[in-house]
DNA sequence: TATAATTAAATTGTAAACAATATAATTGAA
DNA sequence: TTCAATTATATTGTTTACAATTTAATTATA
């Protein structure tokens, strides 16, 4: 064991989670792209396919995000009339991001796509199951 | 099992994988501020350290990343004096990275970020092991 | 109640990432 | 040999990402 050992690109972990994360959000972009959606914008998406309303911050929690990159994210949606941005009438420091029904008819195309993502994966749904729980287990101590 | 189950985040590998890569990520970026690098410049330096010259292609194929990518980075890396540039006189297409003492030197103190990511990371061992084993599984079939 | 602290979003600036395209050098084929 | 394909890198344009800061609203405290 050399001094130098862990600083091997073969030595790491984080490496090979970093550039599995992208190749794998890039698999889904042909797909995404027939939505007009980048891989951020549809599991942005994703939230409100489940909850017809959220805040921002509540967003940003679900998705390790914050406002410096939802905000024009969110105004990008909302140009494309999938969204809606308003302010809480209860405390006017809280933005309100509503799915239109325009946005909630993409949810039927976008179904197709996880399948076809799943099937180019090469694991099999127990090694799956096994890096979800690894992958959120590491996400639960940060 | 709903029809749009497949579209919730919470049944999806590939958010829970990209979020994981990118808080690791952000965990590296305090030890890195101390050595001036990012975490990309940080891995193109990790190339360096154990091969002294590779052509951009060649360091493209081992980050998983295209020279739109590199080129701007690997001039930041030269300004900052830690690799040179110059064009291979064999074939005048290629441009040969090669690392400077100076960022040799970097290495030493590079050397101690790893332990520190790696002890916050909540996995035992076999979980980290099995976890790299599943991400170059993954990226062996792209 | 006035003011300090906190909170929520937005903004600014920098870097990363990549598709698409451009440029230039090399290789291959007619 | 000439010109078409290929290869390597660079450039352009868009989006992502985030730290740091700003603005505005709300809450807590003196």
């Amino acid at each position: 064991m050399e001094k130098y050992d862990c600083l091997k690109l073969e030595n790491q972990l984080c490496f090979p989670l970093y550039a599995c994360a992208k190749e794998i959000v890039r698999k889904y972009t042909p797909h995404l792209n027939q939505l007009d959606l980048t891989y951020t914008q549809y599991i942005a998406m994703m939230v409100l396919w489940e909850q017809e309303e959220v805040t921002v911050s509540e967003l940003g929690r679900c998705l390790y995000l914050d406002s410096g990159t939802l905000t024009p994210l969110l105004k990008k949606l909302e140009s494309k009339g999938l969204i809606t941005r308003r302010r809480s009438e209860a405390d006017e420091r809280i933005v309100l991001v509503r799915i239109t029904p325009e946005g909630m008819k993409l949810r039927e195309r976008a179904a197709g796509i996880p399948p076809q993502i799943g099937n180019c994966l090469n694991l099999s749904p127990e090694e799956a199951k096994t890096m979800y729980d690894l992958c959120y287990k590491v996400l639960k101590c940060l």
